[in-house]
RNA sequence: GCCGAGGUAGCUCAGUUGGCAGAGCACAGCCCUGAAAAGGCUGGUGUCGACAGUUCGAUUCUGUCCCUCGGCA
């Protein structure tokens, strides 16, 4: 027999200890399960909630509307019965819903949370409403739509250039970080600039997503992209045959129309041109799956560079039993690290070094 | 077998009166601090079907062959 001893960890026991309410006040502990659209978070974690008697907070930017149920993957009724889900159903379509309201009210969830006890879990696909999370999000004023129908009036009068041009002038350094034709994000740093009179550039640098809230454990799924988009395209035939087309017919019936953000979401995008004669149903099928394996690599390419993921390859013949099994694993490793942060220095520099934050 | 029409990027095709091969789509890489399922940026060496001939130089012209799709037998 050698090398060193791993102490044998009573984990349930020691979760009770955590979730005590001075531990949970004094960690502050944050589990994220974070990964690409239908890499099959859902499933797992509703497994892991129950395993550590929590809920699901959702980080997911669709989810937040009501009446987008089959587009957005929503968890049902009876899935949300068995685990409470949060952060779902906050907004009307019409509404512009955003990761400040978002961080709002998820600090709210946690808090609560917190007050009962138990370790809040967030689940989700949204790269940056985690980060508002994580790492914060900095002090700079809210979106204006009294200041955004100006800056509108500005883009139809001199165009993307006149709109670049004083961006140019009030905040050359995030002038010179952006596109000129990345009008929403050029737009958001003018507005920042009127409500503030700072330049956005001075508030990022200040902030530098510095902010540490929370001692945070964060665990990706992935797949190879084969298998990823296997399940995306499987996800998306059942979507269809299972009222997606009503649901968005039903939306445009009540008059949210497809300049609204929330439908220019995926599917509801594709599906409204369909409705409106843009093209063919086939072509429709074509764009809606072509369109969201392109977005599963920009959120790939998000969360590859988010640094302290904890990842968790799936192989295809792998139950989300057994995935969920390693999530809490990983969760119960987490948990043994915050309560005896001394015996298990060494564990923490090793294995759990990558999915700590 | 004969007569047409073709063979150029993963796909659909354009093109070079002989001089470093180019579009759309697909795909890939990337950026992001209140729209983030949004928005934006970047990326083309490919035996130009094969072999030979003419030429300083052939994907382009000529010849032979191979393959595909029509039509006729």
């Amino acid at each position: 027999m050698g090398g060193i001893k791993v102490p044998e960890y009573d984990n349930q026991l020691l979760l009770r200890e955590c979730m005590l309410p001075e531990n949970l006040r004094r960690y502050r502990p944050l589990v994220v399960l974070l990964g690409p659209t239908a890499v099959g978070k859902s499933r797992v974690a509703t497994q892991v909630a129950k395993h550590f008697d929590t809920e699901v907070l959702t980080a997911d930017s669709r989810q937040v509307y009501r009446g987008m149920n089959i587009g957005t993957d929503k968890p049902t009724a009876a899935g949300r019965q068995d685990v409470p889900h949060r952060l779902i159903d906050l907004a009307d379509p019409h509404e512009v819903f955003n990761a400040g309201w978002y961080r709002r009210v998820a600090l709210d969830e946690i808090d609560r949370l917190y007050a009962a006890n138990r370790l809040p879990f967030v689940v989700g696909g949204t790269g940056l409403y985690i980060k508002t999370l994580v790492r914060g999000l900095c002090p700079a004023p809210q979106a204006d739509p009294l200041v955004r129908a100006d800056l509108k009036k500005l883009r139809e009068a001199s165009g993307r250039a006149g709109l670049y041009a004083e961006l140019m002038r009030v905040d050359p350094e995030t002038a010179a970080r952006l596109h000129p034709n990345d009008e929403s994000k050029v737009m958001r740093a003018l507005e920042v600039y009127r409500l503030s009179g700072r330049p956005m550039s001075i508030m990022h640098d200040e902030h530098r997503f510095q902010e540490k809230l929370f001692s945070a454990l964060l665990i990706g799924l992935q797949r190879t992209k084969e298998a990823l988009y296997r399940r995306i395209e499987e996800r998306i035939d059942w979507q269809l045959t299972h009222g997606m087309v009503e649901e968005t017919r039903s939306l445009l019936d009540q008059g949210y129309g497809c300049g609204l953000a929330s439908m220019k979401g995926l599917g509801y995008r594709q599906v409204g041109a369909f409705l409106a004669n843009e093209y063919d149903y086939e072509e429709m099928v074509r764009r809606f799956k072509r369109d969201t394996r392109r977005f599963a690599k920009r959120q790939m390419t998000w969360f590859r560079k988010e640094s302290g993921v904890a990842w968790l390859s799936i192989e295809e013949s792998e139950p989300c039993e057994r995935t969920a099994e390693r999530v809490i694993a990983l969760m119960e490793q987490f948990v043994r690290t915050l309560e005896a942060p001394a015996q298990s220095a060494a564990l923490q520099q090793t294995t759990l070094e990558k999915g700590c934050v």
